[in-house]
DNA sequence: TAGCGGTACCAAGTGGTACGAGGTACCAGG
DNA sequence: CCTGGTACCTCGTACCACTTGGTACCGCTA
């Protein structure tokens, strides 16, 4: 599937926050696992990016760790304005994709 | 529900792209219908940009038309072109609103 | 021990898109 | 004549994903 970028606008970043809600993990991490949903196009500087952001939005708490195989981690975990702004992520999403799917099956 | 225009980046030229292949229609009454359908905040403006750019890349035919209740209206209809670009976006939204909803439902 | 591939992070700049604000103009009714 | 509805457009802004390029840690191997 060719270039979502347009598409994934407004909601890469609901998908990380998904992906951190799930478990305390860290960007490499998430960019695979957002690969291996079939996101195959989306890179490290992107997500790298969304994390900055989010950090800097007051979303998550950030955990740094050495790691065994590399340089160290950068774990990031959800707190309460990050678990509100995942719930309204949803909201938004069900609201959006319901319409367009309205729409899709002949409008009314 | 509030602000959804990162949400709908890339999602509402496709919006448009079916309106217009549903009918021949113009860019007033195409606002009016997006803001029927639960796109509440979209504005004229945000229309027209739209229908320039689909005129630009070739995807639609455009025809002017006296009005009896105001000015001019521009007729928009698809062409091979955007009925190809349509299925081109449906395809799309499938898979990225399936692959998201499927990390909605706990991942794998 | 030098080099390579995998892991892991970050920064600066680009391009596309929706939106805000404002302007023009046609028409009917009070 | 003036207001409100219809109908079009332009310019500037903000935001977001992406591109490109860089730093650095680690284990393996030639």
């Amino acid at each position: 599937m060719d270039d979502l970028t347009e598409m994934l606008k407004g909601t890469l970043e609901g998908c990380v926050l998904e992906i951190i809600g799930g478990e305390e993990t860290y960007g490499y991490a998430i960019t695979r696992r957002l690969n291996e949903l079939g996101f195959a196009d989306v890179v490290e500087g992107t997500v790298y990016t969304i994390l900055l952001r989010l950090e800097r939005n007051g979303l998550v708490q950030v955990t740094k760790r050495p790691s065994e195989v590399g340089p160290p981690r950068k774990f990031y975990a959800l707190n309460d304005a990050g678990r509100e702004q995942l719930a309204t992520f949803w909201a938004k999403w069900q609201y959006v994709s319901s319409r367009i799917d309205r729409l899709k099956e002949g409008g009314r």
